[in-house]
RNA sequence: GGCGGCGUACCCAAGUGGCUAAGGGGGCAGUCUGCAAAACUGCUAUUCAGCGGUUCGAAUCCGCUCGCCGCCUCCA
């Protein structure tokens, strides 16, 4: 009983066998850091994150690594438009980026190799396809030769008649084949280059990722992921170059993330239906973003909307009501930790869920099956046994602690989480907390009409008034 | 045209051969409350896009039809 992962390289669910035991190598593509990530990324890193912690969590020695394309086309063209050198402009985005994962509380992982870091490394690689007579230089471009890799088009079910018929290739008099790809460029006067055997020019985007990936973990990797779009053609190249040049399987599963749609389309530059991480985060809480993205599998599509956030949003609020119940009512379950067997077997259904290709989704569903047994204990309490109520609480409270490490949320204490919220209530809290003072005294008076107002005053302003026997909580709605 | 995926309640979503089809949101009713809110309880899918087939048994496997989406060009 292991994890299991779903390879799309078999397109089947396999069990995960590392090749060492005990010990993963896994390797994201990171972003090209031309522009403010958008939610898409979001989604890929926490997705990634997850699978991380929880390798980790199983007590696998994990070595990630997640590249910054920092040299590319496209950030090339950004520096140019803005009279700035591509180095200001990927530094910027670079910090950007890792300022968002933060944001996001996605961990950082082992190693985050920028490509410009790597150009050596890639140099000899490409020596090495031209050495085995995978590639060929053309006045100082080198291009991979994809008809002399037998196995091109294993992961992404394309075959290379088909891709040639296919016609959408653009045409490249100099390359010997449409299909062939850039390994390295040769260098336009005012673009960024570096000097090689094939005289000064920069690498292609594919080649990047494989030397820094050879470099970082090694020529056979257990877990190489990103995004659905990148299987063809990027990852398809990746494992052409890397095995043509070491003969050995490059990654042995492949996992890929689904997209974040808007409106049912897919976000891009042309449709203008881009959301960044910072303006997703100016909308909602880090949490309620991470909830959404893991209230689904991470490889089916997602819809990312105005509704959908709420929901994520309202399963945060109920899940931290429920800690300030128990916290309330039952501090020193918060406080102590359960027997660990009985931790261990109460953790069996959510270890399953996770096991089972990382099913976060089924995981959050069943942290909200002990959320209601929670409450109901709590609703017990006043009649029942409290040493038993006060046990069980700790168990629950055991298992959320654990769950929540492994999914980066529901960590925060309760206080800290309506706190949060309360700083962007729409009025001041000493305004609210004036007015639910003279709402006591109005109930007091049994001025019931003058003591509805208020809370109807409050309501629309999206602050909600709580009655308990402790006196009157408020929350921002 | 080629390749791949999806279609589960009002919405989101798990479940891929067999105990009562998870969970969240929303709605309705009840308990509690001065009234609310929150929490709890019950109801909201005799059925899983449709039609056939395989099977003792299918939402789950197979075929067809309809609808939606992605990749095939840079893309998480």
């Amino acid at each position: 009983m292991g994890i299991k992962v779903h390879n799309s390289l078999t397109r089947r669910k396999e069990e995960f066998i590392p090749i060492e035991a005990g010990r993963v190598r896994m390797y994201v593509c990171g972003p090209t850091v031309y522009d403010l990530s958008h939610i898409g990324h979001a989604r890929s890193a926490i997705a990634f994150d997850v699978i991380y912690r929880y390798l980790r969590y199983r007590g696998y020695s994990v070595t990630y690594a997640r590249n910054y394309t920092d040299v590319d086309d496209k950030i090339i063209d950004r520096a140019r438009k803005e009279g700035a050198t591509t180095e200001e402009v990927s530094e910027r985005y670079i910090k950007a980026y890792d300022e968002d994962m933060e944001a996001l509380g996605v961990r950082l992982p082992t190693h985050r190799p920028r490509a410009t870091e790597t150009i050596p490394e890639m140099i000899e690689a490409i020596k090495g396809l031209i050495e085995k007579g995978y590639a060929y230089v053309v006045d100082g471009d080198v291009y991979y030769s994809v008809r002399r890799f037998r196995e091109y088009g294993k992961l992404s079910g394309k075959n290379t008649e088909e891709l040639e018929a296919g016609a959408r290739v653009e045409v490249d008099e100099r390359k010997e084949d449409p299909l062939d790809f850039a390994l390295w460029k040769k260098g336009k006067p005012e673009e960024p280059w570096w000097p090689s055997p094939w005289g000064r020019g920069r690498p292609g985007w594919h080649i990047e990722c494989s030397a820094m990936c050879i470099k970082y973990l090694g020529e056979t990797i257990d877990i190489h992921g990103g995004g659905k779009d990148l299987i063809f053609p990027h990852h398809e190249n990746e494992i052409a170059q890397s095995e043509a040049l070491t003969g050995k399987p490059f990654a042995r599963y492949w996992l890929h993330n689904g997209f974040v749609n808007i409106e049912k389309e897919k976000m891009s530059k042309s449709l203008g239906n881009i959301l960044t991480i910072r303006d997703a985060l100016m909308l909602h809480t880090p949490e309620s973003i991470r909830l959404f993205v893991l209230s689904s599998h991470y490889r089916s599509p997602v819809e990312y909307s105005h509704t959908t956030l709420k929901e994520a949003e309202a399963k945060a609020e109920r899940f931290y009501r429920t800690m300030l119940r128990i916290k309330n009512m039952f501090p020193r379950a918060l406080e102590g930790s359960p027997p660990e067997d009985r931790l261990a077997e109460r953790l069996k259904p959510f270890m399953a869920a996770m096991d089972d290709d990382f099913n976060t989704a089924l995981t959050i569903g069943l942290m909200f099956e002990e959320v209601s047994r929670a409450n109901r204990l709590l609703d017990s309490a006043p009649t029942g046994r409290p040493e038993e109520v006060e046990e069980e609480l700790t168990t629950i409270a055991g298992l959320f602690k654990e769950l929540s490490g492994i999914l980066g949320v529901f960590e925060r204490w309760p206080e800290a989480y309506f706190n949060d919220l309360k700083s962007h209530a729409p009025i001041p809290a000493e305004e609210i907390t004036a007015l639910i003072k003279e709402r006591e005294e109005a109930r007091r008076r049994r001025d019931y009409a003058r003591a509805d107002a208020i809370r109807d005053e409050l309501r629309e302003k999206g602050i909600v008034l709580e009655d308990t026997p402790e006196g009157t909580r408020w929350f921002v709605k």
